[in-house]
DNA sequence: CGAATTACAAATATTGATATTTGTCATTCG
DNA sequence: CGAATGACAAATATCAATATTTGTAATTCG
């Protein structure tokens, strides 16, 4: 049952990719799998479900990827929060650069997506958090509430993640400026500037 | 004749903002002014122009309201960098509130009109990097290169003033943590964090 | 003579008739 | 009996015929 779900979240991912989130149809994802599209049904009890789970599905493998950095707390917090920060943005911008289509199909489903992207925020600012905390902790960081910091980290460096502005700046190496900017954010972290 | 532009310009708006950027046609203009489409073809040599000029005209605006304050070099640089960002982001959240459709409606147009929006972002740019320079020359910032400098503040910044952004946020009130948020970047440009 | 219009071809949008898709369920398959 | 399907009504999408709009140029208006 899982694993069927495996099998039309690839398939769908496919047809994303071909068609753009636009044209999926879930006849097409049917039709890619060999089977009959009620049978997609079974899993998934409508085509918002689906995209929902693939939209779910990106954005986890994300955070999975950072999380060994957010919970790496031997680095020290100033350079983990910088390391999270650039691989994050690697990660997207490889994601443009491999299969630009392929990207801006998941971005314009996460646009209607809200609910599965204020989750993936909020696991965002959770790792963040941890490591100002970790920070914060050992002197690095002169913050009170780790919580807020991460909010106000994460907008700051939102021109330098969010899916709008990677597609955007498309194959552009920001990762200089974002560093440069993150050095200014951390510096007022460590002066506890808030 | 300039006249003219002007009163095509002010009908533009109005029927952008009944009936959106997508539906907005010469005829229209032309009909709320109560002439021949033909007559706007002697003010403006096409429609993307006029929507060109309208672009310009909502944007040149926002700069207008924003150089007295670049320019008021009696202020102290850090404060006066903060009122410049909360003026523009003060101006855009008031936008959206009076008049969302209109707002939705601008943002739509300059997502199409590239090189209109880069010139208003350059001109942005020299406005916060006078400031900046000014508070280098005063000691208040540890910066020597302050283009570079204001385009860090201004892309830290985004989340807080770029139309999608502010669009999204609403009706709710940012400004205490963009507030914030600029707290840590000048703590930033203090320290010499660049 | 400058300001505006009507007239027009090419490009674009609208419409409504037709076809496809979505989601459900009773039925078949193994 | 669980897994999958075909058949179906309602909701959507497609498409081609029709109508509107764009941009130009020749013409009229004051």
């Amino acid at each position: 049952m899982d694993e069927a779900r495996a099998r039309i979240l690839d398939a769908t991912v496919d047809v994303l990719r071909r068609h753009g989130p636009e044209k999926t149809r879930v006849v097409d994802v049917a039709r890619a799998l060999g089977m009959s599209h009620a049978n997609i049904y079974r899993s998934f009890p409508s085509r918002d479900a689906l995209f929902d789970a693939v939209t779910e599905r990106w954005l986890g493998a994300i955070t999975d990827a950072l999380r060994p950095i957010a919970q790496d707390r031997a680095a020290p917090a100033p350079e983990r929060l910088e390391r999270w920060m650039l691989t994050l943005m690697a990660l997207k911008r490889a994601k443009v650069h491999d299969d630009p289509e392929l990207f801006a199909a998941y971005h314009a489903l996460a646009e209607e997506r809200r609910g599965v992207v204020e989750a993936h925020l909020a696991e965002m600012a959770r790792q963040t958090a941890a490591i100002i905390a970790d920070g914060a902790a050992a002197g690095a960081f002169a913050v009170t509430d780790a919580s807020r910091a991460a909010r106000l980290v994460l907008g700051a460096m939102t021109r330098y993640h969010h899916p709008m502005h990677v597609l955007e700046a498309g194959d552009a190496d920001c990762s200089e400026e974002a560093r440069q900017t993150l050095a200014l954010v951390l510096a007022g972290l460590r002066a506890g500037a808030i």
